[in-house]
DNA sequence: CTGTTAGCGCGTTCAA
DNA sequence: TTGAACGCGCTAACAG
């Protein structure tokens, strides 16, 4: 009864021939009223679903974009997803997610995993920095496959990005801290061979030097981005001889475990010592002891990266345009870091 | 260069046929060895990709799998997904996922969505219960696409399921309260008319009456599913004349409102009033005043839904069976239901 | 306005 | 062991 039934079945049932039937369906100009409706109404009873990859075979667009991002299960991805969709869904498209892991190796799977499944193009966030990625991203680009980066670029001619400027954000943060009383600031950057912690790393260097506050190598320390490595950060930087009264934390979650390990040892906050995060994940907020931190507009960052996607691909293909956006960032103050005046 | 290659491709460069290649890729028996081994390489230098479409409409399979859940951004649903991912990929599947949002029309929607994508299977935690469902779930036993539900279930025959014994988390949640002194436990449901909001409100009751305390409708409450609902739903029950000196909520979500509308009362916890939440989620272990929570164990539930899957598919659509997996909660104990002993 | 034909890329008969 | 032909479901080109 609800077998798959095809244009044909339809064409059958109407002694009409296939095309006519696809030309009704696709709403061509070069059909009779009457037999459009004939069709529609059969189509309805006999429910006829259109199959996708017929027509994805047939127009070599399968109407899939791909998305691959480090982990989902950060608010800040998970909501530039539902930014994509948001913009993307009425559009046609379906997003199907890969997540990389911060892997490399994996990235790479990710991607050819993508292209095997005929995506039509091809958002993501980095992984690395990678050498690998450079030969299939010029693939792409010959076969026309449109990528866009979001949040963690690369610097490819010919490739549009979303990201926000995260210089700003660094200096931002770093100069509310030494707008707070703070003299000695740390930094905790993550990876700086990927470009947005460099950035960060860059925008809180020259707060400070431009505050006439001296750079310290031995207040820099690179960490994997979870609460275990806020923790252990602490521990070393409170072992300096002459430890820092604040740390700006490129992640949330390193700035959360700075701060539990700075409380463990009955340090006060922010009397003492301030802290300020990176990417305003929900749970900052409804801390007790809120901790402050820089707003990456996830929401917004994903559906401009869908919006670059969709010109790309609107221009057919002959029109290269390279866009590259930047979202400002927002720094959001709260107790962690804000002293009562 | 790197246009389009097809088995015709390598097909002319070897001067044989389309056919011979294609029994070449696919490790058929009736090859030799001297010719595949051609093939291959030249398949191999030609960076030739298999088309994974031709391949899908050939087949009537997409080796994609659809997952349904209400949101991506709750960790526990984002950790199934892990879950199903770490499972599936390995076996060649993919996963696309969409998003219902809790609301019945999306829900419907992304099926069709599916669907039209000729996915392979549906992996969901459904939205709400809706008759709705019931003729597309029909159609899809009569097309033989697996659908296996996980958390949210619906009891439908022939249909497999991977749930947690809700009861006994809601039962488990209730006694430890009662074991803590608790007199009067308030309970804030969610949405009973989803089976496991329901499972854990009578596991709730049931605690109760075991227990030999009164059960009170008054105490009972659906609220929406954030911080929001749990700090109105507080308001309300403190004006009961006789409120309550404990909560049981089946959202770890809703928990966190009402925890943080008791302290903004100054009502101390966990000694005047105890919390328990449902879902585990991160933040309920590292807020300072830890919100104890029942544990889902989501990436085994995501695994376990997608070795299910597999079975069913492995079996070839013949045998039909239906597996109701039910796993067991553990409950977490931390300070907002911990008294001092 | 409608029908016929062809082809998207693949796997799989049926012959040879 | 290999090749030619076909069909999956659809749309676009060309006729009529």
């Amino acid at each position: 009864m609800s077998e798959k039934i095809t244009i044909y079945d339809i064409a059958e049932k109407l002694n009409i021939s296939a095309a006519t039937v696809s030309r009704a369906l696709n709403n061509s100009s070069k059909i009779s009223a009457t037999t459009r409706q004939l069709v529609l109404e059969a189509a309805e009873s006999m429910n006829y679903k259109q199959n996708k990859l017929a027509l994805a075979l047939k127009s070599g667009r399968s109407n899939n974009i791909g998305v691959i991002v480090p982990h989902i299960n950060r608010n800040f991805f998970s909501t530039i997803i539902r930014g994509i969709e948001e913009e993307l869904n009425p559009h046609g498209y379906h997003v199907i997610i890969c997540q990389s892991y911060n892997d490399e190796a994996k990235e790479f799977e990710c991607i050819s995993t993508l292209l095997n499944a005929q995506v039509d193009g091809i958002l993501m966030s980095i992984a690395s920095v990678t050498t690998h990625l450079d030969q299939i991203i010029n693939n792409m680009i010959k076969k026309e496959i449109p990528m866009v980066f979001f949040d963690r670029k690369k610097n490819i001619e010919g490739l549009s990005s979303v990201t926000i400027n995260d210089y700003e954000g660094g200096y931002q943060a770093t100069q509310h801290l030494i707008n707070e009383g703070c003299k000695k600031i740390a930094h905790l950057a993550v990876d700086r061979s990927i470009e947005i912690y460099k950035d960060r790393f860059n925008g809180y260097k020259h707060a400070l030097i431009d505050n006439g506050l001296d750079y310290n190598d031995k207040f820099v320390f690179e960490t994997k981005s979870n609460i275990e490595a806020g923790k252990e950060a602490v521990k070393k930087l409170l072992k300096l001889k002459n430890p820092p009264d604040a740390i700006f934390s490129s992640s949330d979650w390193v700035a959360l475990g700075a701060v539990q390990e700075l409380r463990e040892r009955g340090i006060n906050i922010p009397e003492d010592f301030c802290v300020v995060g990176f990417s305003n994940e929900p749970f900052t907020k409804f801390l007790e002891l809120s901790i402050s931190s820089v707003d990456q507009s996830p929401l917004d960052m994903g559906k401009i990266a869908a919006k670059v996607f969709l010109e790309q691909v609107k221009e057919g293909g002959n029109v290269k345009i390279e866009q590259k956006v930047i979202l400002a960032p927002k720094l959001h103050i709260r107790k962690s870091s804000l002293k009562t005046k």
